[in-house]
DNA sequence: AGCACGCCGACT
DNA sequence: GTCGGCGTGCTC
């Protein structure tokens, strides 16, 4: 009987091992203990077989088998199999990843128990005033008496500080006892809160999608800001919770969750857990095998709880789909987005995609009715729509960014003792650091793209890879001419909003500023205690945090988000727009939005502020049908490492042969991205751009080039990942 | 990934 | 003469 194993290495293979003596069966999903090199390494069983290709003598007994039963499901692991084999990523580190790392290191997969302390049977017959002479004893003993059962450490500590030296004493007399107890879980509310009285829109969306239970299918929920998605999301859930099921919550990020939680707390009276990545390992597991083992019925994760093990799966919700936390950037790259929607079909279930702005991808496949499309328009609440002000900045003097009108528009909301929000999405001072003599630019040795200004540092950082060097302003090319900057930072606009308005509080909020940890909630505090006048910062501020005193809301610079080599940077640029427009201003207090640009005529733009983002998304994918380019966009990029070097040039030749080969119309190739073959912790590195409207063409195109590859040197050692952007799914 | 083996330059 | 750098290859 031979395993097939997947270890957590970057190798694209499985590895053979006998089972150990007197076991002839073990299920594909149990973790095993096995020799590999010099060490042990966990590894996940995928498969049994009779042969193997290595070479019988050669193939190593598992040492342990670490579980009695799989940890997951059959079908669980068909979705990590596809994942890895649509990703182009090791089978193993994909295990991995579906896995919290407790179980990863091979801990048991069992529930954490609580030490409970009771009355022995030695204790039992015990007067508590023979411990009169031990006073301290005395009283942490009758703390056990009836009608007590048995109390936890916590219990303890809440009723006496100092108990562990007594408790110690009276377990060495036997007169205590120690039971292992499961955790009790984070409960309900014993009495959940009735469901809210839907509208006509919420009701007709819940009966859509109760019709779906039982089966797959996925609905794009679309539903503008305050109207009550979350309602539709409960009503549904309490449906599959009938049913006896359980519910898979994606969410974007973990500062979004504390709220939602509460309102599930109060409204469903099962176990709900929770799944991030600011969880310690423990609490990640207990989610983990809470939902594996049923005890939660809901469980409330963002990306990564995607590949959490679900006893009885009934329903995975995502929301805001059209978010960008929703794909991993680094290593497994994978969207949780498009997971969803592969393990909702494998497991049969239901799939929701809620959103105030759908990305086009999702709107498209609504279109093409692959996606049910409901719409939530009416607002539950007051309506409160700002006022959009395009400001015209061609011949503008700019001040850092700032144009005179919106530098008036300032002062004039800060006169009213309202706060100012302004929006650049660009951290740092400036990013470009130009020769003023000669036009040298400092750029990044290892990503051909230009180091950007960090003045507060007096550094040079290459917000790709985090390179970092000195400032210096001397020319190294030259040797004469000065170095300037060039370009709009965060920065910069923060010095510039000090001299002018000297006397108010300005706050900046980026990736730089907040980095220390509890910063960001100190300046949202402030903020929101009024202590300050102008709030300046990146992507960062538009999401889930809001500002009751903000009346005016600035885009300083809309053009670089029209004009971005980065084909979904006009769509984020308009969900920005309308997630921003909701910041503005409360019912007594109407906002004001201000796009400062120097295209005020862009029809985007126009059909964005005067029909709302529908129309633009429809706009925009017609656009693109027009241009003859993909509904969607749809890219990979691949990244070979190799431990030989391969020489780009050539394997970009043969790139082009192979597609020329295929009968298909569309562009493919976009060349190699990283400059030169880079060496990076010992291997051999490039990216490759390809792009296609049609997954299979790529997928023609990796088959085809993979042994290409492989053969080019002879190197047999030649890893690659592949990340996927926007893709056709089955 | 993590480790061993092996080949070359700079050192007590 | 060796110590240790990293380039190369292997792990069932």
């Amino acid at each position: 009987m031979i395993i097939q194993v997947a270890i957590a290495i970057p190798v694209n293979s499985l590895f053979d091992y006998l089972a150990p003596d007197g076991i002839d069966a073990i299920s594909p999903g149990c973790r095993v203990l096995v020799p590999f090199g010099k060490h042990k390494k966990v590894g996940f069983v995928i498969s049994t077989s009779e042969n193997s290709d290595v070479n019988t003598d050669r193939l190593k007994p598992i040492i342990e088998i670490l579980d009695t039963s799989p940890l997951i499901s059959e079908k669980d692991i068909q979705l990590l199999s596809w994942a890895s084999r649509y990703y182009h990523y090791p089978l193993g580190e994909v295990f991995s990843a579906a896995f919290p790392v407790s179980l990863r290191k091979g801990k048991k997969a069992q529930l954490s128990q609580e030490k409970h302390y009771k009355i022995s049977a030695k204790g039992e017959c015990l007067n508590p005033d023979q411990l009169k002479r031990t006073p301290k004893q005395k009283q942490i003993f009758e703390l056990f008496l009836p009608p007590v059962t048995s109390l936890s450490s916590k219990q303890l500590s809440q009723q006496d500080k100092n108990w562990r030296p007594a408790v110690k004493s009276l377990l060495e007399k036997d007169l205590l006892t120690i039971e292992l107890q499961a955790k009790a879980l984070s409960h309900s509310a014993s009495i959940p809160e009735k469901a809210l009285q839907a509208n006509e829109q919420q009701t007709q969306a819940i009966n859509q999608l109760s019709a779906q239970l039982g089966q797959f299918s996925v609905t794009l929920l679309e539903g503008i800001t305050g109207s009550g998605k979350t309602e539709v999301y409960m009503q549904v859930i309490q449906q599959v919770l009938d049913l006896g099921q359980q519910v898979l919550v994606l969410l974007p990020e973990i500062t979004l969750t504390p709220q939602l939680e509460d309102r599930f707390k109060r409204r469903f009276s099962v176990g709900i857990s929770r799944s991030h990545s600011k969880l310690t390992d423990p609490q990640r597991l207990s989610a983990w095998l809470e939902m594996q083992q049923g005890h939660s019925s809901i469980l409330l994760g963002t990306r990564s709880a995607l590949f959490t093990p679900l006893k009885k799966p009934g329903l995975i919700i995502l929301d805001e789909e059209h978010d960008s936390s929703f794909k991993q950037q680094e290593g497994f790259r994978f969207s949780a987005r498009d997971l969803a929607i592969v393990r909702g079909k494998i497991l049969n279930i239901p799939v929701i995609l809620g959103t105030a702005t759908p990305s086009l991808e999702s709107l498209y496949n609504a279109q093409n009715k692959r996606y049910q499309l409901l719409h939530l328009s009416e607002r539950a609440g007051v309506a409160i729509k700002p006022q959009f002000l395009l400001f015209d900045i061609r011949n503008q003097q700019l001040q850092d960014g700032l144009s005179p009108p919106l530098i008036a528009q300032i002062k004039k909301t800060l006169a009213k003792k309202e706060q100012v929000l302004l929006f650049l999405n660009r951290r740092g001072f400036a990013p470009v650091q130009i020769c003023h003599s000669c036009a040298w630019v400092a750029r990044c040795h290892h990503c051909d793209t230009s180091l950007v200004i960090h003045f507060d540092e007096r550094r040079l950082r290459c917000h790709h890879c985090g390179y970092q060097q000195h400032l210096s302003n001397q020319c190294p090319s030259c040797k004469t001419g000065e170095l300037k900057p060039l370009g709009l930072g965060t920065e910069r606009v923060e010095k510039s909003l000090h001299a002018l308005f000297p006397t108010q509080k300005v706050v900046r909020l980026d990736r730089d500023s907040t980095q220390r940890k509890g910063a960001l909630e100190e300046h949202l505090e402030q903020i929101n205690q009024g202590k300050v006048d102008i709030i300046l910062g990146t992507q960062m501020l538009a999401k889930g945090h809001h500002f009751p005193n903000v009346t005016l809301v600035a885009i300083l610079d809309v053009d670089s988000g029209l004009f971005s080599i980065d084909f979904h940077a006009t769509e984020k640029l308009a969900q920005l727009i309308i997630q921003v427009a909701g910041r503005a201003g409360r019912a007594e207090k109407p906002g004001k939005v201000i796009l400062q640009t120097r295209q005020p005529a862009h029809p985007l733009l126009t059909v964005l502020l005067k029909d709302g983002y529908n129309s633009f998304a429809q706009s925009a994918l017609v656009e693109r049908q027009q241009a003859m380019l993909p509904p969607y966009s749809s890219q990979a990029l691949l990244r070979v490492y190799a431990t030989n070097p391969i020489d780009p040039q050539n394997l970009l030749k043969r790139v082009c042969e192979i597609i020329q080969n295929m009968e298909t119309h569309n562009t493919l190739v976009l060349g190699p991205v990283s400059a030169p073959m880079a060496k990076r912790a010992g291997n051999y590195h490039f990216q490759l751009l390809l792009q296609n409207n049609q997954r299979k063409y790529l997928q023609l195109l990796l088959d085809q080039l993979i042994p290409e590859i492989y053969r080019l040197k002879e190197a047999k050692k030649v890893r690659w990942s592949l990340d996927v952007d926007p893709v056709d799914l089955y």
